[in-house]
DNA sequence: CCTGAGCATTACATCGTTGGAATCTTCGCG
DNA sequence: CGCGAAGATTCCAACGATGTAATGCTCAGG
């Protein structure tokens, strides 16, 4: 059975209390006593129960991280930086799954305190963030509070810390880029529809449509495809569904394909590698986010990048002092990104 | 706050207990009784306080899921399907990187007592496994207990519940096929060597030179890329350092190369496509794993498959029994695997 | 030598849940 | 109608750590 404090202050010849007093170093201790105590503890090897500690004090040293779907490169790039960084500050990751259910994200939220979760990293594929923000305002209503969250991605501020890339400006940003570099008919890859609908995509697809606006072109509904999920199989099926849908049509090929992240390109460039349409000659292909296989993307993949790790930073210092000051105004921290000009992109 | 027993029971007219008694469901209650409880559960929104279950309980609800690197498209899919199954049993997924660092692990099982942790998933990539093994036999000398551990790959088997594929066979057979297709001069991506030493890489590799033997050939120790990372990056970096230098040498290029994981495999192919290396018709690349991404990969990568979802599981229910019962002998299950024939091989 | 200030240590209660034992109900059967 | 068994419920204690309040100790100053 493993000591507790009970038997490292038997064996040093003191109260349970001075060797809680020892641990946590807030009320002094004699140096004699100390050392005694340090001597029995290392002597035990004890460990603390975190069970017993958060019991008593409500800190359990877990955080949960939230994102909507584990299996993609970018959650996994993402999940690493995590559970690296929290790793420094004493924390450890407890890895949820948030998927595209609104609900879900409300029960992660409710349960987290329970859970034995100091706060919550939360990654909303969909706008149903205002959910959370709801029940965040509800619960200041009946005085409940709920834990401390940080949310990675944009949603509508309802006084909540976030972190997040500027998307609109990112993507308005490529699309200009695409203009600029000669391409007029440009397709969407990740949009949002009745069916499917995410605040990430509503704010890609806003910025490129400012861009399309400020060059004096119209967008053109048609080439916007909905992917019900960011990744390379869903991009490349709905994709598949255009290029057919145009060819029955008789309408010309779009000259380029904007994917709002890097994981649908690579599904998008497998459906034109297959239809022998080159990629840049015939059509250009970008992408978002610079997952590690972007660089190694036939061809490479031009795309916005970011540093996922200064996200996680970001996040944790975040929610470290949301936990310290739980009534601090709500911050709102932008990560700077930039364009990264690879091969997939020709001048028209 | 949040509603406890007391409180669920003060509504309904019954003691904690009898609520406990409802939750748990192994008293047995009277149906009415149930439903009186059952509807204060509901109406309070009761959520069980996990700590103090763990505290009287020792169990926290909480397994640690380790894995070497968790960027890698591999580890993200593992990781959700671990999320998911370990949900269902009630479980939640402490997410942790063991790098390649054998200290790290240790560590990691050392620590997992103190951080609410009911058991250890481990996914070693070095043979330093035996490190663990060893800490297992010496806690059992010392009369500690070591945390329920199960182990997903293979790894010396030295009294731990293991789950993994039959790597050797595994690529015996997909060199065997190599090899029926035509293929005489088979270069590998992941081998070991003196500085970097797997013992995934170590058992596939055996695989390999099976089959070679089996077909009279001989292997070249040449054609073995040894890449220090099982990224797409360093799979590039390495692969690129074989090609220059046979052509340097004059060497003929290999026929076919089989890379240890997909991931490494895009990164192979990248380098091919970009020096104008046709695969299949010049050359025929095989992976392992098949990721998400191997059937989108330029050309659709023929590779290994199982069933990542069937380690989960069976990782977990060995983990279930391994908490149970802590002295039961240690189990071995294999997960069977198939080859998955695409575009990437070519008969010659 | 006594007193009181100030610091160090201890006793006790408590966090929420659940085993175990004790108590209370209910119901069948003699 | 009474008794006992089975079933349902309650009471109490304990899991381990720690905040609070009370106690003990040391030492300076009168």
């Amino acid at each position: 059975m493993r000591a507790t404090v009970r038997d490292v202050a038997k064996l040093a010849g003191v109260s349970p209390k001075t060797v809680s007093n020892v641990i946590n170093g807030v009320v002094p201790v004699r140096a004699e006593t100390r050392e005694r105590v340090e001597s029995a503890l290392a002597q035990l090897d004890y460990v603390p129960n975190m069970s017993a500690r958060g019991l008593r004090n409500g800190r359990s040293g877990n955080i949960a991280l939230a994102l909507p779907d584990l299996s993609t490169a970018y959650s996994a790039e993402l999940a690493r930086h995590f559970v690296e960084l929290a790793h420094e500050r004493g924390w450890a990751i407890q890895l949820e799954q948030s998927g595209n259910d609104p609900h879900r994200e409300v029960e992660l939220v409710s349960r987290a305190r329970t859970h034995l979760v100091d706060g919550l990293i939360l990654n909303p594929t969909l706008l149903s963030m205002s959910v959370v923000a709801q029940q965040n305002a509800q619960a200041d209503l009946d005085g409940v509070r709920l834990p401390p969250i940080v949310v990675i991605g944009e949603v509508e501020p309802y006084g909540i810390d976030q972190v997040h890339v500027d998307s609109p400006a990112a993507a308005r940003e490529m699309t200009a880029h695409l203009i600029e570099t000669g391409h007029r008919r440009i397709a969407i890859v990740g949009g949002s529809d009745d069916r499917f609908r995410s605040a990430t995509s509503l704010l890609r697809h806003e910025g490129y449509r400012a861009a399309l606006t400020e060059a004096g072109l119209t967008e053109e509904p048609a080439l916007n495809v909905v992917a019900p999920e960011w990744t390379p199989a869903a991009a490349a099926s709905e994709f598949s569904g255009l290029l057919d849908h145009l060819e029955n049509a008789g309408g010309a090929l779009p000259d380029a394909v904007f994917c709002f992240t890097d994981s649908m390109a690579l599904g998008v460039l497998h459906v034109l590698a297959k239809r022998g349409i080159r990629v840049p000659d015939d059509m250009s292909v970008v992408g978002f986010d610079d997952i590690g296989e972007a660089a190694f993307a036939i061809p490479a993949l031009t795309t916005v990048r970011f540093d996922k790790r200064s996200i996680a930073d970001a996040a944790l210092t975040a929610l470290a002092k949301r936990i310290a000051e739980p009534d601090a105004p709500a911050s709102d921290i932008v990560i700077p990104h930039e364009l990264v000009h690879r091969d997939s992109v020709a001048r028209r």
